[in-house]
Parts: C-alpha cells; sequence; structure tokens
DNA sequence: AAAAATAATTTGGGAAACCAAATAAAAATA
DNA sequence: TATTTTTATTTGGTTTCCCAAATTATTTTT
C-alpha cells in the first residue's frame, strides 16, 4: 500500500520550494537539512529519490532545483496549505498566528476536488491570511512585485502585502501592533543612525526597528 | 520523531469500536484481521501494542474489547469523522456517498481544538450525513433508539435514522430514491412471500428488498 | 600549495507498519 | 475421542523514513 509516504515528500518539495526563492545562493544539502530538520544523510537519501522520481534536478553548479513537474507538485501543495488557512481564520476565527502549523497537517489531505471546492466555498481569495498568493488549481503563481519596508521612501503611503518571516514571535509583535497584511500606512520618517522608522497606522505613530522593516513587505498605495 | 503513526493505531481502535457494536459475538483476531483488511500477524502485532497502551483488554473468553480510554479515542475520532462528514456535505456540497473517503483522511488530524471550532461553525449538529449521531468532546455519544425497517409495522410511518450498511454501491442506490436519514415514509405493506416491502416517500410508492429493508433503520414517526 | 574547515557521502543501525509462509493451539466435527 | 478445520502465533522478510558516526571530497584560508 502507498501508504502516507507522500507526507514527507511533499515536505521535501515546499522546502525545496522556498529555499529557491530565498536568498540562498546555493541550495545544498546542508540548507536543506537545515530547513527541514532532518540529518543531513536523510536529505541525502530523499533527495536522491527525489531525482529519480523526475521532481529535482541538480544543475551544473550543484545547486538543487525543482524540474517544472516538481515545482507544480510543491505549489499545488501551498495552495491547498493557503486556502486551508484562509478557512481557518475566515470560517473557524482561527487568529492569523495561529493557522500555520494547522494547516501544515491539511495541506496533506489528498484530494484536489476537495481543495478546488474549498476555493469556491472562501469567495476565491487572491491572498492568504499572510498576504501571500494562492497558486491557482494549475498551479500557477501571480507574482507581487512588493518590497521591504526597509527600502520604502519616507512620506509616501504603503499597503502591507505580506510578510518575509514567519516566526510566531514576530507574528504575535505584529498582531498586538494591529500590522497585517491589508493594512495601510504612511512611512512617517527614517532615523538615519540605526535605520529604524516612524509610521502611522490608523492615526496612530510606531516606531519600528531596522529588523522589523525588513521583514515586512509593501506596495505603494 | 512520534511520526504520523497514530493513523494506524486510530484505524485500529475504529475498528474494535465498530466491531465491539456489531452482531459478532466474538471479537477476535480474524474478524479484525478481515475488516480492516490486514493480515493476521500485522493484526496481532498491533493489538498486542494497543494492549500495552492500555486501549484494548482480551475478555476471559477471549474476545478483544477496548477499555474505557480506547473507547473514548475511538468515540474522538467517530466524532471528528462525523463532523467533517457534515463540513463537506453542508460546507462544500458533496453529496452524502461521497463523504466518507475524505473524512477517512481528515479524522487523523490532530486538534481537538480545530474540530470543536468546526463543531460550532456547523451549529452544533446532532447527526452526521448517514444520521449518525455525533459524540460529544468527552467522547459521549447518544444511543439511538432505532428499528430495522425490516421490523416495521404495515401501516404506520417513519422516520429514516440511518443505515446498518455503509456500502457505496447502497448509497447510491439509495440517492436515487431519495432515500435517506430524516426522511419520513410509510410502509405501505408487505409482501409475505419473499419479505419484500412497499413504502411511500413524497406520494410516490416505492419497492424494497428483505435485504434493503434489513439495513435501513428507522423510528417511529 | 599545504592546512584547516566545511560539505557530501557512506556505512551501519533503528522504529513503525506492513506481508507470506510455517507452525502451534484451539475448536469443531465426525 | 480422533480427525479435520479454523484460528493464533512465530519467524523471517520488506519498505519508508529517520539517525549518528566515520570517511571522503571539496572549498577556503593561511
Ligand atoms: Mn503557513
Ligand atoms: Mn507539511
Ligand atoms: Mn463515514
Ligand atoms: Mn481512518
Amino acid at each position: 500500500m502507498a501508504h502516507f509516504t507522500h507526507h514527507s515528500e511533499e515536505n521535501y518539495l515546499k522546502a525545496l520550494y522556498k529555499l529557491s526563492y530565498s536568498t540562498v545562493k546555493k541550495v545544498n544539502n546542508t540548507a536543506l537539512s537545515q530547513l527541514i530538520g532532518h540529518n543531513p544523510a536523510t536529505v541525502l537519501e530523499m533527495v536522491r529519490k527525489l531525482v529519480g522520481k523526475n521532481l529535482v534536478t541538480t544543475l551544473p553548479n550543484k545547486s538543487l532545483k525543482l524540474t517544472p513537474s516538481g515545482e507544480k507538485k510543491a505549489l499545488l501543495i501551498i495552495r491547498k496549505h493557503r486556502l486551508w488557512e484562509v478557512f481557518l481564520t475566515e470560517k473557524l476565527n482561527y487568529s492569523w498566528n495561529e493557522v500555520h502549523v494547522l494547516a501544515e497537517q491539511l495541506e496533506h489531505i489528498e484530494s484536489n476536488d476537495l481543495v478546488d471546492r474549498l476555493e469556491k466555498y472562501l469567495g476565491f481569495p487572491a491572498v492568504d491570511p499572510h498576504g501571500d498568493t494562492i497558486p491557482d488549481k494549475k498551479g500557477k503563481l501571480k507574482v507581487q512585485e512588493s518590497i521591504p519596508l526597509e527600502n520604502a521612501v519616507a512620506g509616501k503611503n504603503y499597503r502591507i502585502l505580506n510578510l518575509a518571516d514567519t516566526n510566531d514571535v514576530f507574528l504575535q509583535y505584529l498582531e498586538k501592533l494591529n500590522i497585517r497584511p491589508g493594512k495601510k500606512i504612511k512611512l512617517v520618517s527614517r532615523n538615519q543612525y540605526d535605520n529604524s522608522v516612524m509610521i502611522m497606522l490608523l492615526k496612530k505613530i510606531i516606531p519600528l526597528s531596522e529588523k522589523v522593516t525588513k521583514n515586512i513587505l509593501v506596495e505603494p498605495a
């Protein structure tokens, strides 16, 4: 019987997808092993399996890369993940910083039909609760043209698109400040010394450190 | 790592629960092995494990039985299964004969909080789409006082409560005839020769064989 | 280039579910 | 009761996903 084996495989595909769009120049065994939290030997074994299944290839520079079919698979899992996250927040009243762990389980439910119906039921949302766009049923993803708040210009208005860090402490911090995807803010000023900024959100002035502005992605608005 | 091992274990607990309320006098290895579709050696191994975890005991007559904590676990899985079935029919417009396979996956999502919220969101339904009552969050199940349509009295009115067989062909057959839990019917007549009956549903007369009436459970109405 | 540090790979295991086939025990039947 | 049939158990595998430790590249630094 095929069993639940796909579970692990799917997590590797997702991780590889994530790495391919991260700042890491070379997606090697170590990077993957650290992201996924498994022993390098384990990772090597799985990568070989995925290469054998034509879901992953090794580039000339030795970096790992998803094949088109591997990337499609990854995007369909991400689609499920994000749609379930919308369901959990919109329908079950979870807060946006609680849904990720649950979606980690739900994303592995095997049924494309189910997730398509879910999408329809949710009214074809464009983004998940963290502002990340949801791939369509063919695995196509609209690219977001966002810039880090770090690079925003003082005096201009922006809309928060999404977050570069999904760490729970970070999300809770933002939640307290009422900062989340979709919100409109104005960059009031920037402190040249430590690169911290002041933003205005709903008539309130909020100070944010450089570390925070690096991880908030915005678009001009 | 604990892994997804609970998946299999949970299926065994559910199967044992099912057998304990079936007509089988003695719940032995063979019965369990047939219901769950695994090799007797595999089943024995798992049963020993469950006995070790105090979820199953062996009665003096050698029959397998769930312990109180085993039964509670089983009922909480059944709770999840049935609530997800309600969700799939009520919200995602699945028909009642399609939901079982999907619920087989969803029942293993680990989070009691999630299922409690789901229950609230669905408006605390009393029964699943097949008419089976839904255990509460403590694992308590209201007993249904139903009789097989086979034993119903000609001339009287009944309401369909649930079904003793969940075979897909059977469910599709009933679906075509518009027979499902909640519907009101009248037992018009019984043929003494082959024990078939005529029922009336929405002014229409429908003939049903003995095999079918054995598997439809009703209450007087 | 040689030494040191880092990364990839090999080797030898382990746990959890699974199976088939052989044997032992129990139950049913003659 | 002796024989046959059925059921339980043992034994010796398999697959998948995981680990630690040793070895072998490959880079980086000196
Ligand atoms: Mn997430
Ligand atoms: Mn996952
Ligand atoms: Mn079901
Ligand atoms: Mn199941």
